[in-house]
RNA sequence: AGGCUCGUAGCUCAGGGGUAGAGCACUACAUUGACACUGUAGGGGUCAGCGGUUCAAAUCCGCUCGAGCCUACCA
């Protein structure tokens, strides 16, 4: 059988995903098995509007790696797929496409906007589905689902409704984040805080009496006020007296309704009971104490804006001061505010505000002063604090069995470090806004009586039952809340509004609680810890019992990846260029402990050079074995390694150890581990030893009882390597694997290898390595002499005991084939000859005879150099072993080791100086 | 301002109480019958610095310096 030199991804990737797909591979239902473990996984519902970005395709492969290792081990898996609605990003498209045509959506109606954002959906939403197919995702299409279908729409409905039932959901006047740029409340999380150049400016409020001319002097005043150490915000002078505030938004002045300072600030003892007049505008304004307020920063004197500050806001509660709206929900000045200032934009108000109290004398002193401002995530304008009416839900309370339960360690994180993310923001959790003014999203099921009074319930027919419950007139007319619900809100009930609640399924009762989330550390507050909220609250368990936390993919420089640095990769080009296995194995390889992992084309490479390694290695097993495949039975060890020579013992006791270390590391998420164990398994072991050594059979010309025996070894353990890469690599093993012998009619649903102690072999491990320290010194003399590969050498051995010989002389062909020796004597004692170079290997001495062939200075130069080295080490462990500290305190164990080590060195330094003494003869 | 994480070979990173590993890069050699996306051999690190605990520290603890991230209502 011929197959190309090169392995060409395409020529395969496409074929084999309808292959599983249409079979059914990926539904739990394809094993049969009843009493078989469950295992189970929701997806992070990428955004309905959303493409493939390098994060996904790192997110994805390990969950899939984790998906079709779990089935091939036997396990009824269930990885759930889907996508968000998406809420605010979904409407912006749709927006942005209406923008195109001249419109907005205000001309549309609500109705209609909402129906063409699901057409947009059905036609140009299913892109991430069809990536996803790309990478090779293990996902049950049959239940894919979406948070605005019927199914998660009445979970909302049901989940808002208990919640308002207990008290935990409530209405009403609180300050909010509003975006002016998308006319909405946001939460909390949706706000950005960026770090922007600004100004402090110090403005002078006048006690008592109005400022209606230009006061003269004022700033030279509070500068010499406040030379040296003294700090003062109160100025006597001629004109009157004035506090001097300090502010980074004077526009905001326009709404103050008092100032403010620390109960304990005694310098301002004298204002108590005083008033400021409010200068431009003229209110009255009431001093007030607060804690809030610190005496050593600025001034001292905060002004009050009871409806543009959160801070603000507190105190104006505590002290009941006036609310002034000067600001409205488009950020320009309302009539709350004198006239002259009405509709102008913030910032325009604050230039004319600053230019105005200059030339009035107020304004002091202008700073520069880098400060954190907030930003809208979405649309990038400038956060206004305002007060709105919003729906909120109580997080205190709901928080504390979430924290609990990672506490107590029904839910674990891994890395376990992530935990403290997670923690942190539920113990110091705010009530969350979770209201929006968009038109798509879930609706809020709540009705409003033409009194004013809120009904929730799940639909009109239940709230007018509810009133008819509370013997009102339930025929009055009912006016349905416009407003929506965070997009979070729905996402947060994922892992069991997906598997069918509130209805009681077959599903929920089998698949809650997931197995594992595999998340980015991104959305832990967004999501993570909303859905540990819910599950706890709504199904008494926790959704998922592991978290693991994936890292941020970076581009190749370590950078983060941005639009705006355009540094961002395509995960499609990548699969494109290296191959999707290979761009799938880079990334689990990648997947350490650690928080990020840079991408770069070195590990690509590397991935792809091995996907062609494995391709070249199932390619030299088919060219040379078409006896045997034909055939197309399937092969088992018992009946094919019977009896097992050394290397098939070697090797079989590798490939179980691989089985044990991979099964392991992939159990703890140690991804990169178990890549690496494969990975080293199938090139080192397997192609440079295994298959090196049985090349003479497999090659042979002519058929015999052993090269065919051989050929089928070397097929079973092919076959068996498949599968551990099958999992990180699909498409190329499915590829192979349909070629070889096989038992089943998919890599996919083969069993993932188990280990089977009865194969480890620790003796075969020891012996064989005995052979290739053997072979590689021999080798490696030949390289450092500079000797051409085409000249035969004739080799002595000496082995220490008689065990190692029989090793040697089994393996006596292998090793004067890999040696390229014309001959290997073995012998008691090497031949004490001038003209012979030796060397030491565990277990055995070696002599070359080489007389005339090369420099003997050399020669000693390089003996010096390993007799220094080893005398090294053997100095360290002797002070060791002097210490008697050390023997008295250090394990037994250990200093037993310690011993045999500095015993074998000493022996072996023995050896390099008769050696040294043998090129002098 | 607090918190978290990280400083190990030229690069990217594993590891982790008993004097260090991988991939890539580098050097030499080989070569067209599995594979140049190859093979063979090799060079390269006082594990950021300083102190402490210990028989023993790259590994645990503290401090310093450097990098990154997250949270936060300093007007």
């Amino acid at each position: 059988m011929e197959i190309p030199k090169t392995y060409e991804p395409k020529d395969c990737e496409g074929r084999w995903y309808p292959f599983w797909e249409e079979r059914g591979y990926f539904t739990p239902e394809i094993n049969t098995n009843e009493d078989a473990p469950v295992f189970s996984i929701v997806i992070p519902p990428p955004n309905v509007t959303g493409y493939l970005h390098m994060g996904h395709a790192l997110n994805h492969t390990l969950q899939d790696v984790l998906a079709r290792w779990r089935r091939m081990a036997g396990d009824r898996v269930l990885w759930l797929p889907g996508t968000d609605h998406a809420g605010i990003a979904t409407q912006m498209v749709v927006e942005r496409q209406l923008d195109k045509e001249g419109i907005t959506r205000h001309d549309l109606g609500r109705e209609k906007f909402v129906e063409r954002v699901w057409a947009w959906k059905e036609h140009s939403g299913g892109t991430i589905q069809k990536q996803m197919r790309v990478l090779g995702e293990s996902v049950d299409w049959t239940r894919e689902r979406f948070t605005m279908d019927d199914g998660l729409s009445n979970a909302v409905k049901e989940v808002f409704v208990r919640l308002y039932d207990e008290g935990l959901i409530y209405r009403g006047e609180y300050m909010v984040n509003w975006s002016p740029g998308l006319q909405t409340a946001i939460s909390d999380l949706e706000v950005e805080m960026k770090s922007v150049k600004g100004n402090l400016w110090h403005i002078a409020y006048p006690i008592g009496k109005a400022v209606t001319e230009r006061v003269e002097g004022l700033a030279e005043a509070y500068a010499a006020a406040n030379e040296g150490e003294a700090k003062t915000g109160l100025l006597s002078t001629e004109a009157g007296d004035f506090i001097v505030v300090a502010t980074t938004r004077p526009e905001t002045m326009l709404g103050d309704s008092g100032v403010a300072f620390n109960p304990e600030d005694e310098r301002y003892n004298s204002v108590k009971g005083k008033q400021a007049i409010l200068p431009l505008v003229g209110r009255a304004l009431p001093f007030i104490q607060d804690e809030v307020v610190e005496k050593g920063f600025g001034t001292g004197f905060v002004k009050v804006t009871p409806a543009h500050d959160p801070n603000d806001f507190a105190m104006g509660k505590r002290h009941g001061l006036e609310f002034i709206q000067v600001i409205g929900k488009t950020a320009k000045i309302t009539d709350a505010a004198p006239e002259k200032y009405r509709g102008l934009s913030r910032e325009a108000a604050r230039k004319q505000i600053v230019a105005e109290l200059d030339a009035l004398g107020l304004l002091l002193k202008t700073e520069d002063y880098t400060h954190n401002v907030g930003h809208c995530q979405r649309s990038g304008t400038v956060v206004e604090p305002l007060i709105s009416t919003q729906w909120f839900l109580k997080m205190t309370e709901l928080a504390q069995p979430a924290i609990a339960a990672v506490r107590d360690g029904r839910t674990k994180f891994v890395p376990e470090s992530s935990a403290k993310i997670y923690f942190n923001w539920l113990e110091n959790i705010q009530d969350w806004c979770i209201s929006r003014q968009l038109w798509w999203g879930h609706s809020i099921p709540a009705w409003f009586t033409p009194d004013g009074e809120i009904i929730v319930a799940r639909a009109e027919v239940e709230a007018r039952a509810r009133l008819a419950a509370q013997g009102k007139d339930d025929t009055v007319e009912l006016t349905p809340d416009t407003d929506v619900l965070d997009t979070w809100f729905s996402s947060q009930l994922w892992p069991f509004s997906t598997l069918g609640w509130p209805k009681e399924t077959e599903d929920l009762r089998q698949f809650y609680p997931t197995s594992v989330l595999v998340t980015g550390f991104d959305i832990i507050f967004f999501w993570v810890a909303r859905m540990m909220i819910m599950g706890l609250k709504f199904m008494g368990e926790v959704p998922f019992k592991t978290v693991y936390i994936n890292a941020l993919v970076l581009d190749p420089s370590g950078q983060k990846m941005s639009k705006s640095k355009g540094n961002v990769i395509d995960p499609l080009e990548v699969f494109d260029k290296y191959g999707t296995d290979a761009a799938r194995f880079a990334l689990t390889a990648a997947s350490t402990a650690g928080l990020t992992l840079a991408l770069q084309e070195s590990k690509l490479e590397s991935a792809r050079n091995f996907a062609n390694k494995i391709w070249n290695a199932t390619r030299f097993v088919l060219m040379n074995c078409d006896d045997i495949l034909e055939s197309g039975e399937p092969l088992e060890w018992e009946t094919e390694f019977a009896p097992p020579e050394l290397a098939d013992r070697w090797i079989l006791s590798r490939l179980n150890q691989v089985a044990l270390d991979a099964n392991d590391a992939l159990a703890e998420y140690r991804f990169h581990e178990a890549a690496a164990l494969i990975y080293q398994f199938f090139w080192n072991d397997f192609c440079d030893w295994y298959i090196e050594l049985s090349k003479p059979h497999v090659t042979a010309k002519e058929a015999s009882p052993q090269s065919t025996a051989v050929k089928r070894r070397i097929i079973f353990i092919l076959e068996r390597s498949l599968r551990l890469l099958h999992p990180m690599m699909p498409f190329i093993t499915e590829e192979l694997w349909q070629r070889l012998p096989h038992q089943g009619e998919s890599v996919s649903l083969a069993e993932f290898p188990q280990h089977n102690a009865a194969q480890l072999d620790g003796r075969a491990e020891r012996e064989l390595s005995v052979v290739i320290e053997i072979i590689t010194k021999l080798r490696n003399l030949r390289a450092t002499f500079g000797l051409s590969p085409a000249l035969l050498l004739k080799a002595q051995i000496a082995p220490a005991d008689e065990a190692t010989r029989e090793v040697i002389e089994s393996m006596r062909d292998h090793i004067q084939r890999l040696a390229r020796l014309e001959s290997l004597e073995l012998v008691e004692t090497l031949s004490a000859k001038n003209g012979f170079v030796r060397a030491v290997v565990t277990g055995a001495e070696l002599a070359v005879p080489l007389i005339g062939l090369i420099d003997f200075e050399q020669e000693k130069a390089r003996l010096e150099k390993d007799l220094a080295k080893k005398a090294g080490e053997l100095a360290g462990l002797e002070k060791r072993l002097n210490n008697a500290d050390f023997i008295q305190r250090a394990a037994p164990d250990v200093v037993e080791a310690t011993h045999a080590q500095a015993a074998k060195l000493k022996n072996q330094i023995f050896q390099l100086n008769v050696m040294k003494l043998t090129l002098d003869l």
